[in-house]
DNA sequence: CAGGTAATGTTATACAGTAACATCCGCGAT
DNA sequence: ATCGCGGATGTTACTGTATAACATTACCTG
């Protein structure tokens, strides 16, 4: 999927939670697709200050927070960070990979393991509340 | 098990890694075993200034990364925080639950879970850091 | 146009974590 | 005993991460 195609069907998806894709939140999703993997707050905020002026951290944490409540962007906690999520319009369960070393990201399917995971959540009377499970390690291309 | 025979197992533990638990570790050891669930570093800070006066940040973030370093602890990324583990002598994989909105935390085995984990992230060339997963969410005391 | 709602701007501050260097302490070798 | 070493802690100062609170703007609707 291209960007175009990324963005438009980006802005179907705010539509059908009742928002829009604003300017802003267009501007912030384009910047982090254009990394490769996990991208932090604040190198997004840089990047604002550089294209369009005075940019302040409530700026990006909005627009981040927004992409990310709808699932166009997955927060990676042991990382400070966040990606861009490709599969956002098949309603995934996906396992995601962040690399420590290089910063790359790949996500999987992986319902074997959400399927062993919900069942046992359920048997502690647990609901989890992020639909997307992060690991962070090392990939293929970093073993020590 | 008391928090007597925990501390002469997390004495063990650090010797078996050719250290020691120190006046320090022993006291901020306490301290979080003094919660319930996620502890986070200041306010173990906090508490170690009330105790014996004088401390600053690094002195509180080395005594816990030595303490999760060997598992006596467990960092929760998702909420920038602490929790004891209960086993660290039976060398596990733990699947821990933490409660967004009570800070409480549950520890499970999961053995299931972990194998399919695994399998999948072999495939795919990963290797994770973690030895023990941690999930937000809400416990069964919580449910919205 | 008036009034409401969502989004953004702005300022200031709180919270989290680390670098760098100084000091101290226990222990083995000379 | 004392010298020197390495591990642990103290201290200062700083960088990075995130949010509160309030002002302003944009846009829709009646
Ligand atoms: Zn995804
Ligand atoms: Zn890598
Ligand atoms: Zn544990
Ligand atoms: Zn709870």
């Amino acid at each position: 999927m291209d960007t175009q195609h990324y963005l438009q069907a980006a802005e179907r998806l705010c539509a059908a939670n009742g928002g829009k894709l604003t300017e802003l939140r267009r501007q912030v999703l384009e910047l982090v697709l254009g990394y490769p993997g996990v991208v932090k707050a604040y190198q997004v905020l840089a990047d604002l200050q550089r294209d369009r002026g005075a940019a302040a951290p409530p700026t990006v944490y909005r627009a981040l927070d927004y992409l990310a409540q709808y699932g166009m962007l997955h927060r990676v906690d042991a990382l400070n960070g966040y990606i861009v999520c490709h599969h956002f319009e098949c309603s995934h369960q996906a396992l995601i990979l962040a690399c420590e070393q290089c910063g790359g990201v790949e996500e999987l399917d992986a319902d074997a393991t959400f399927q062993s995971l919900s069942q046992t959540t359920a048997r502690a009377g647990f609901v989890p509340r992020a639909q997307s499970l992060v690991l962070t390690g090392s990939c293929k291309h970093c073993q020590p």
